[in-house]
DNA sequence: CTGTTAGCGCTTTCAT
DNA sequence: ATGAAAGCGCTAACAG
C-alpha cells in the first residue's frame, strides 16, 4: 500500500542509498540515476516518510510559532511575515494558539518539543523562562517576539512598547488633552505594562499639568474594549477623560463602538482616541483611529531569519531586535476645532 | 544528551516495554512501576521522540488546515472553531497559508503528507480533487471547509454562497436599490460563482425591474475593494450602481473606504453596501457594513469533528454540512430617508 | 558514482 | 506483569 523508499529502488534497478542520495545529494549522483529514480518516483506516486527522516537525522523542518492571540490582526501579519521568510527555506511553521492561556503555551511547548521542531518563535504570555531553557538545551532555539528579554538570555525581536506607550501620549498631550485613560489588561502582559509605563512617564514629564488614569481590562479584545468604553459613558460627562489610550487596537475599536453607540460620537470632540499596532482596520473605523504602528510583517520576518541563524549556530549570542513605533494620526484624534 | 526510552528504563530498573506501556497502556502496568517510571521521567526530563513514535505507528497527532487567505479574519475564527475542538482531542493543528497561490496550496499538502498527518481541513483553491483523492488513498482523509463538494466524494462544511448571495440581493432589492453592482473574484473560486449566481437569480427573479452587473476584481481583498470602489468613483454619478454586494467583508471594506473618501459619503445614501462572512470589524467600520453572517467558529469545530470521525472510521460516507448564513442589516443598507 | 548496512527511538508481538 | 527483540523508513558511513 504505502511506498517506500525500498520499491523506488527497485523500481529504477538502484539501491536506497542512491535513491536516498538523488532526494538529499542530487549532485553525487549521476543524470542517469537521477532520472530513472524520478521516473520510478512519479510511478509509484513516492512520498518521503518525514518521520523516519526526522529520526535519523534528529531535526525537522518546522517551526513552532506560540501566538498569544490568533484573532488579532497584528499577530497574522507577524505570522506573515514569519511564513514569507520560513517558506524561502522550505520550512513550514505550525502555529499554535494560546488565547492567553497558560496551560495552552505549555501544552504547544511540549507538543513542539516532542515533534523536535526545527526552533520556536513565542510571544510569551506568563514567565516560562525556564521553560524556554529547557528548550534550548535540547538545542532548539528560541526567539521570543513582540516582546523583549531584559535579561537577554534569549533573542528577542520586538516594538519598543514603552517609547510607543510615551509618543502615544506625547501625540494626545500635543492635542491638548489633559485628562488621559489608559484602557487595557492584564498587567502581567509585559506589553500592556510598558505601554503604560511608556505614557506615565510622558505624562509625569510633561511640561503641563496632566493625569492618567487606568481603566483596566480583563483581555485584550474588542469586547473588553467595548465594556471599558461603556464604564467611561456611565460617568457624568465632566468626570471622562478627554483622551483614551488603548493597549491595542482591538481594545481601542471596542471603546470606539461604546462611544459612538446611539449615533452620539464623542470621538474626537470629546475625548481622542489612539491605539498600538496599526492593524489594518484602525483606519477603516466609524472614526479612522490613530494608533502606534509596528512593523509587524518585518517582526515576523526577522524572528524568523535570526532564529534561524541560531540554529546554524547554536553558540550565538541572544540580541535583542527593536523596532520603533511610529506614530499614525487620524482622526480620532484630531484636535478640537 | 538526549533522554531516550532506555535511560527512562535503566534508571527505573525496568524494560524500554514496560516504560512504553506505561506511556501509552497504564492499565497493563503494576502500581509500582508506573510510580518508578514516572520519577524516572520526572528525573530525567525526557520527553517522547515524537518522529520514532510515528514511524513506529505510523500516524501524527496534528491534523493539517490549508488555509485560503491567513489575514482574513473569517478564516482565523474558523481556524480558531477547529483548534477548539482539536484540543479537546490532544491535537494540534498545523496552519498553512495558500494565499489563494495553487503553488503553495501543493506544497503544504505535500509537506502535510510527508508528515502524514491525521487528516487534511482545506478551503480549496482551484480544482484539486485528484490531489485529495491522493491524500485520501493514503489513509489520510480530507474535509472541505467554506466550500461544497458537489459530487460528494468529499465531506465538506461550509454555509451555502448561493442562498446567501440570493438573500443579500433580495435585501437590497427590498431597500429599494434596483442597480446592483457585485464586486469580487476571481471567479474560478468557487465561492465568489455561488454569491454571484445567488445574487444573480434573486435578480431576476424579483417582483420588480433591477439589473446586476459585474465589477471584478482580482482577489478578494481591501486593496482590491479599494480599486473597485475607485472604478465607481470615475463614473459620472447617474451610472453609478445604487447597491454593491461585495463577495466578502474585506472587499466591502474596501470599497467602502474609497467610496467614503474625501468626505464624499455616499454610502448608505446613494449606493448601499453589503458584504459576506460578518466578520467583526464590519460592525466597527466608517460606516457600519451590512453582512451576510457565517457560523465561523462552527464550521471550524464541525469540520475537525467530522475529520476526526473519519479518522476513525475511513469507510464513511463523506457528508456535506451547510450552514444557512444570516443576514444582519446595519446602516450601510438602510433604506434613503 | 553506487551498493551495503547499521542504527535513530519507539511500539508491539511473543515468551516467560 | 514484565522482558527481549524485531523492525517501522530513512540517512550516512563505508567499502567497493
Amino acid at each position: 500500500m504505502v511506498v517506500s523508499i525500498r520499491d523506488v529502488a527497485r523500481e529504477a534497478g538502484v539501491s536506497v542509498g542512491t535513491v536516498s542520495n538523488v532526494l538529499n545529494k542530487p549532485d553525487e549522483v549521476s543524470a542517469d540515476s537521477i532520472a530513472r529514480v524520478q521516473a520510478a518516483i512519479d510511478k509509484l506516486g513516492y512520498v518521503r516518510n518525514d518521520a523516519a527522516r526526522r529520526l535519523r537525522v534528529g531535526v525537522s523542518s518546522t517551526v513552532g510559532f506560540v501566538v498569544l492571540d490568533g484573532r488579532n490582526p497584528f499577530f497574522n501579519e507577524v505570522v506573515r511575515g514569519a511564513e514569507d521568510e520560513a517558506s524561502r527555506h522550505g520550512i513550514a511553521i505550525l502555529v499554535g494558539n494560546t488565547d492567553e492561556d497558560p496551560a495552552r503555551e505549555q501544552l504547544y511547548l511540549d507538543l513542539f518539543e516532542e515533534q523536535q521542531v526545527r526552533g520556536v518563535l513565542i510571544s510569551p504570555y506568563g514567565d516560562i523562562t525556564r521553560r524556554l531553557e529547557r528548550l534550548r538545551e535540547r538545542q532548539i532555539p528560541v526567539v521570543l517576539v513582540d516582546r523583549m528579554n531584559p535579561e537577554g538570555r534569549f533573542s528577542a525581536v520586538a516594538t519598543d512598547s514603552v517609547a510607543g506607550g510615551r509618543m502615544a501620549a506625547e501625540h494626545l498631550l500635543a492635542q491638548g488633552r489633559r485628562r488621559l485613560a489608559f484602557v487595557g489588561g492584564p498587567f502581567d502582559m509585559r506589553q500592556v505594562r510598558d505601554r503604560l509605563d511608556g505614557a506615565r512617564w510622558a505624562v509625569e514629564n510633561a511640561d503641563v499639568a496632566a493625569s492618567l488614569e487606568v481603566i483596566a481590562t480583563d483581555a485584550l479584545s474588542v469586547e473588553e474594549g467595548v465594556a471599558a468604553g461603556r464604564r467611561i459613558l456611565e460617568r457624568p460627562p465632566g468626570q471622562r477623560p478627554d483622551a483614551v489610550f488603548a493597549a491595542n487596537d482591538l481594545v481601542a475599536l471596542g471603546v470606539l463602538q461604546s462611544l459612538s453607540a446611539g449615533g452620539s460620537l464623542l470621538v474626537p470632540e470629546q475625548i481622542a482616541l489612539i491605539g498600538f499596532d496599526d492593524i489594518s482596520f484602525a483606519a477603516a473605523a466609524a472614526v479612522p483611529i490613530s494608533s502606534m504602528q509596528q512593523p509587524a510583517r518585518a517582526i515576523g520576518q526577522t524572528a524568523l531569519r535570526i532564529l534561524l541563524e541560531e540554529v546554524g549556530d547554536p553558540g550565538l549570542i541572544p540580541r535583542q531586535t527593536v523596532f520603533r513605533p511610529e506614530l499614525v494620526a487620524r482622526a480620532s484624534t484630531r484636535p478640537r476645532p
